[in-house]
Order: structure tokens, then sequence, then C-alpha cells
RNA sequence: GGAGAGGUGGCCGAGUGGCUUAAGGCGGCGGUUUGCUAAACCGUUGUACGGCCAAAAGCUGUACCCAGGGUUCGAAUCCCUGCCUCUCCGCCA
């Protein structure tokens, strides 16, 4: 959510990054909207510091044994009509901050102009695709054919895009997640976080999912619980309502979870392997920082991510969003894509955001500097460290051998009790 | 699932409709005293949104005692609903 003063006195800039991002405008009535509301707040606030000056006469009044019935009436009609001013001011309230709750957060100086994945701008390269002597396999040929990957029983049990694993398959799973977080924690410094995989509304609302994408999202019944699209949505919110010392700062965290969604609109997309799946695995990097490092600390998060993609030696690049492509609530974003050599083209594997005070200001996360200071909204950051399932298909696909076997890249194998290949068994 | 007790400022804790401008204490901050430390003493103390002001300081208004409704001229206090915490019982990995 953007700041409402901020929204006020500076409309022009606010309507020209909407159409930056190729997006309508919600914003038609907003300063009517604005002015009127402010004006019915004056109105009844004096109403009511007037109440509360008769008031007391009234009890001063009683004290001294008189009567004070005259002034009981004026007050009893004053209330009346102070309810009904209440009234219409929560009403364009409502209505202000609805609007205000729809428009995306501003992009940052440095994102590129654009209206689609086309118009996004690859910062650099690194490693080189393999050169295949055969032609290589996409990974939901080589999966059931080494018995790691069971789409037919996860249909059963489950549904489209669902997947089992078995064997090695879960392992490897297992073995990446560990390795992520051991790499995060113990070489660059993030806590580790282990939250709740269902949370509340008022958290989905906090870090943006709601109320726009409820859609994406799975609600359990006849209750107030989703489940997590991401671990962004617990841990962002760990410190919600919450003011943080400024040299505690910057917080970073590492969180293993599971991932849900609904994928309702993506019908045709990525439907055959594990590329996009209702359940997912994912180590997640947030960072809470001080609004005038927040850039510094985008760069090194996405380098903490890209790290797994180097140790575990998969060709990458580096991809910054453009404004058309930009996610709702996001400043600027790094998308981190390895190499899939089955259909020759790099694929999304991370995305690393710098959402600047947008999350922390609709969450209510701020931070002092020093003991008399201000409170400040802190700005919020996150990426994935990395996606597990879309990892275990960049290692399956980038190191199958011509038998249908893979191999284990070096960093995994203590975490695989020194496997050295996946073959049929 | 059943029974009960609770939710008040950074923390502890008082507060049964107007004398509360939320007592008192702890902590924090500033000061006095002190060779230093400690102690004692004095002062001070939250958040949000408005108004006055060029701006800051300052002054001022409103709201905030878990949340949302209600009763009342007036609610931390009374009523209703919800959420959360704790204790005991039952069930359970």
């Amino acid at each position: 959510m953007l700041d409402l003063s901020f929204v006020r006195e500076n409309l022009e800039q606010v309507r020209q990054m909407l159409r930056d991002r190729g997006l309508p405008d919600p914003l038609a009535a907003f300063e009517e909207l604005d002015r009127e509301r402010r004006k019915l707040l004056t109105e009844a606030e004096s109403r009511k510091a007037r109440r509360n000056k008769v008031s007391d006469e009234i009890a001063a009044l009683k004290k001294q044994g008189q009567g004070a019935s005259a002034l009981i009436q004026e007050m009893k009609q004053a209330s009346a009509e102070i309810k009904g001013l209440d009234e219409e001011a929560r009403n364009l309230d409502v209505q202000l901050r609805a609007a205000l709750r729809l428009i995306p957060n501003l992009p940052h100086e440095s994102v590129p102009i654009g209206r689609g994945s086309g118009d996004n701008r690859e910062i650099r390269r690194w490693g080189e695709p393999r050169q295949f002597d055969f032609e290589p396999k996409p990974h939901w040929d080589l999966g059931p054919a080494l018995g790691i990957l069971d789409f037919d029983r996860a249909a059963k049990i489950s549904g489209a895009r669902f997947a089992v694993y078995t064997g090695v398959g879960a392992e490897l799973e297992r073995a990446l997640a560990n390795f992520m977080l051991d790499l995060h924690t113990r070489e660059h410094g993030y806590t580790e976080v282990l939250p709740p995989f269902i949370v509340n509304s008022a958290s989905l609302t906090g870090t943006g999912q709601l109320p726009k994408f409820a859609q994406d999202l799975f609600k359990l019944e006849n209750s107030d619980f989703w489940l997590i699209p991401t671990a962004e949505v617990p841990v962002t919110n760990l410190y919600r309502d919450e003011v943080l010392e400024a040299q505690t700062l910057p917080v970073k965290h590492c969180a293993w979870t599971a991932c849900f969604r609904s994928e309702a609109g993506s019908y045709g997309k990525d439907t055959r392997g594990i590329i996009r799946q209702h359940q997912f695995q994912k180590v997640e990097l947030v960072k809470f920082s001080l609004p005038e490092t927040s850039y510094d600390e985008l760069e090194s998060l996405t380098r903490d991510a890209a790290v797994v993609l180097e140790r575990l030696k998969l060709p990458y690049r580096v991809v910054s969003l453009c404004t058309g492509d930009l996610g709702f609530s996001s400043a600027k974003t790094y998308d981190l894509e390895v190499w899939l050599p089955s259909s020759r083209e790099y694929k999304e594997i991370s995305s690393c955001s710098n959402f600047e005070a947008f999350q922390a200001r609709r969450a209510n996360l701020r931070f002092r500097r020093g003991k008399g200071g201000k409170t400040e909204f802190l700005h919020t950051l996150n990426g994935s460290g990395l996606a597990i399932g879309r990892t275990w298909v960049a290692i399956v696909e980038n190191y199958q051998q011509a038998d249908g076997s893979v191999v284990i890249p070096d960093a995994l194998r203590p975490y695989l009790r020194g496997l050295e290949k996946i073959t049929r068994r």
C-alpha cells in the first residue's frame, strides 16, 4: 500500500506509474473522496470536542445537585448527529482504502519500462549451457524412467499438478533443502525460521496477496485459515505491528516451507512435469532493512540465491523485470533463471524483490533510530533461495547422461551419503 | 470437545458509569549530588490522524485500555459477538 498523503501529493506521478505498468487507473474519484472525507472528519471531531466538554459540565452540575436536563437533551441530539457523520466518514474511508490497496507499488527508477516479459533486461549470465552429444530428455521422461517421480499415482491420490517423489527422488528433494539451508545459515548469515504453513487473512493482507489475489490461494473451509503460497507470508509477518531497533537491522531470515498455489488461470501453462505444481517446497530468504540500504540488500540477497546455482554448477542468468512484468507489491525484482536443456531456455527459479515500505505500511512493520527517535517504516525484501522442485528439475535435466542416469553435483553428494549417480534400479 | 480464569501503556499492576488528564511501581531519558561506580533525590515519558504555523519548535483537536457492535448526555468500567492466552478434564502425533 502506498502512503495516503504521498498519493494525495503526487497524484500525477502515481498515474504515470500505473500507465507504465499497463494498468487501469483506480484513482478517478480519489481527490473528491479524500477531500470529502477530511471535511467530514473535521466536522465530527469539533462536535466531539464540544460533547466532551459538555459532558464534563453535566457531571459538575450533577455533583452540585443541580439538574441538567436541557444540556442532556442537547447532547442527545448532538450524539445522534455525530453518529451519522462518523458513519459517512467511515464509508468514505473504506472506499479510499480500498482504492489505495489496489494501487501497486511504484517501480524504482532503474526498472526498465515495458509491457511484458519480452521487455525484461538481462543483467548477467553465469556458466555455459552444456553441449549434449545426444538429445536431452525432459525431466518428466527421465524421472518416471528412473523410478524417482510418479505422476500417475499422484493423479490418483490428489489430482493434476501434483507429483509423488519416490526413493532417491524424495531424498534429492530433502538433500536440496538441507544444502540450501546450511549455505544460507552458515555462510550468508541468515537465521532459520520454521513457520506455520497455515496463516490468517491478516497476514496475507500484510504482504499484499489479499484482497486482490484470493483466487490464487487455497482457503481452508469454515475458518479464516489459508495455505501459504510462499514462506514470504508467515516470515514477513513475524514482526507485524512491532517496532524494531535500528541497530538490529538488517534482520535476515531463511525458511524452508511447503507452498500451495491454486494456479487458477494457468491452464495450459507448464502442464507437463513439476515446474508448476499446487504444492512445492521452497527455501525463502527474507530481509528487513533500513530504507537507505535496501537496494544494496537486494543485490546481496540476489547474490546469496545465485550462489546456490553456482555451487551446483547450474548455468543461469539474472533478469531485471520491466514495469509491465513487475509484481504488484514490488519496486524492483531480479529473476534468476536456470538453464533447462530440454526446452532450451532459461526458466525462473528465484524471484528477488525489494518492496521498499509497501508491505511495511500494510503490515505496520516499523523501526526506531536510537531511543527518542520517531518510528519509521522499514523496507522488506525477499527472494527464493531457491525453489526446490525447480532445482530438482534443473539437476536432473542438466546432469542427465546418454543412458538416462543422472550424475549428482559434487556439492550435493555429502547430503546424499556420497551418492554419485542416480541410476535405474 | 467440556469446565473455569483472564487480555489495561516498553514491562508489572490498580481501576464496578463523571473526582482518571489511566493511580502506583519498574524500565528508559534528562538533571542534581559524586574522584569513579552504586545509591538517593528532582523532572520527564506512547501511537495514529487532523488544525494553527512558510517550516520547525510549539500550541491545539480527535481516536486508541484485545477486536467489532450495543446501551448512555457520558464507557477502561455495563451488555452482545468474535479472537487470543492460561489452568483442569477428554481426545490425539
